[in-house]
DNA sequence: AATTCGTGGAG
DNA sequence: TCTCCAAGAAT
């Protein structure tokens, strides 16, 4: 470390004492139980801090230990994460910690090599485990990271491009101090969160104001450079409400979906795509409700009933909007035999009543749809 | 390199 | 209402 600029070490000995004394109280800042920096790390991924705060605190109460979490049903697993989002990233997680167990005598790996072999464990979260919970110089560079170090160094470049991460994570290992590699870079994201913000950033109160290049040329708020990413491509879909008759009296229809691609492996109710989707559904309620009947025959090989609307309700993924208009409907009668239902369908079918919904895991979408149909009854 | 993975809060 | 986007990883 000898050609260390002086606005790189200023940058260093100011951060660190800012974090000290303005670092928030987080759950998973109580202690330095590697498995738990792991869970916050994978949980805050794409993800607020105060969204995760109660899903933490829940999934470390449910599964305390890497043991007790590798040994659980992934069902469970996934519950515990129902509404978080991104699903992938706890079967991963369930996958990676049965691999700790399996391989690591259950403790988590604190080198590079094997920790970043584990499942969903990547760049940005191998370094933060690596710095948080074993005070490894490894940098963690994610979001917060690049916005402040784009600023500071006037760092023009895109940070959606890969090149743009690593050559930040090329100036990290050149300023992280080895002795406080943890503090180091958890200031740098929470300046990012508190101080360095996105809009608005807060320079007057921040410690490193004063070498800011940004500040400097007044292009903070210019900076990070990001590419746009593209709106979400829209998708009409036509829900199915299906309440039973006979022996499915009170209940209802839900199927689970495939175990790959989007939502993949949770319970939702059946729904079915628009060929061509009519600009603010300008086709009638009865051709809705045929579609609707049409499909669902094609694919279970049951009847229904007519239908009545229900509720407009709309869901914006990253890249998928789903605009749908949810129909009541009641099972007819089975063309076939019920067993079948499940061999014509990649999907998996069951009939549950309302208050059964907690024994499944459905995406927020259909949850906010049950609790709007549980409110209007 | 570009796309695919959820959700909800802030302005 | 609309836009952005938050402690990214896998493919």
């Amino acid at each position: 470390m000898t050609n260390l600029t002086e606005q790189k070490l200023n940058f260093v000995k100011e951060l660190l004492s800012w974090f000290r004394e303005n670092k928030r109280d987080l759950p998973w800042r109580k202690n330095k139980n590697p498995y738990h920096i792991w869970i916050s790390e994978i949980m805050l991924q794409q993800t607020r801090v105060d969204t995760v705060i109660p899903y933490f605190e829940n999934f470390i109460d449910k599964f305390p230990t890497i043991e007790a979490l590798a040994n659980a049903p992934e069902e469970d697993v996934l519950k515990a994460w129902e509404g978080l989002g991104y699903y992938s990233r706890a079967r991963n997680l369930h996958s990676a910690v049965k691999e700790v167990k399996a391989s690591y005598g259950s403790v988590v790996p604190d080198n590079p090599k094997d920790i970043s072999s584990l499942k969903g464990v990547g760049p940005y979260t191998a370094g933060a485990v690596l710095s948080i919970a074993y005070d490894k110089p490894e940098p963690a560079v994610d979001g917060n990271v690049m916005r402040v170090l784009s600023r500071y160094f006037l760092i023009e470049e895109d940070i959606t491009k890969v090149s743009t991460r690593t050559a930040m994570e090329k100036i990290i290992r050149e300023i992280i101090p080895s002795d406080a590699a943890s503090d180091f870079n958890q200031g740098l994201m929470e300046l990012g969160a508190l101080v360095c913000t996105p809009k608005s950033p807060k320079c007057t109160t921040c410690p490193v104001m004063e070498h800011c290049d940004a500040r400097l040329q007044g292009k903070e708020e210019a900076l990070p450079i990001k590419k746009k990413a593209k709106p979400p491509k829209l998708e009409q879909r036509l829900v199915a409400f299906i309440e039973g008759t006979g022996t499915n009296e009170g209940k209802i229809l839900i199927r689970q979906r495939p175990g790959k691609g989007l939502l993949a492996g949770m319970w939702e109710l059946p729904h079915y795509l628009t060929e061509n989707p009519l600009k603010d559904w300008m086709g009638s309620e009865e051709l809705n409700e045929d579609f609707v009947i049409d499909q669902y025959a094609l694919e279970t090989g049951t009847e229904l009933g007519s239908g009545q609307w229900m509720l407009d309700i709309n869901h914006v993924f990253s890249h998928i909007l789903w605009d749908m208009k949810v129909y009541q409907f009641t099972e007819s009668h089975s063309l076939i035999e019920k067993e079948a239902i499940q061999l014509s369908s990649e999907y998996r079918y069951a009939w549950i009543s309302l208050d059964e919904v907690d024994e499944y895991v459905f995406p927020n979408v259909f949850l906010r749809i049950f609790k709007e149909v549980k409110r209007t009854k």
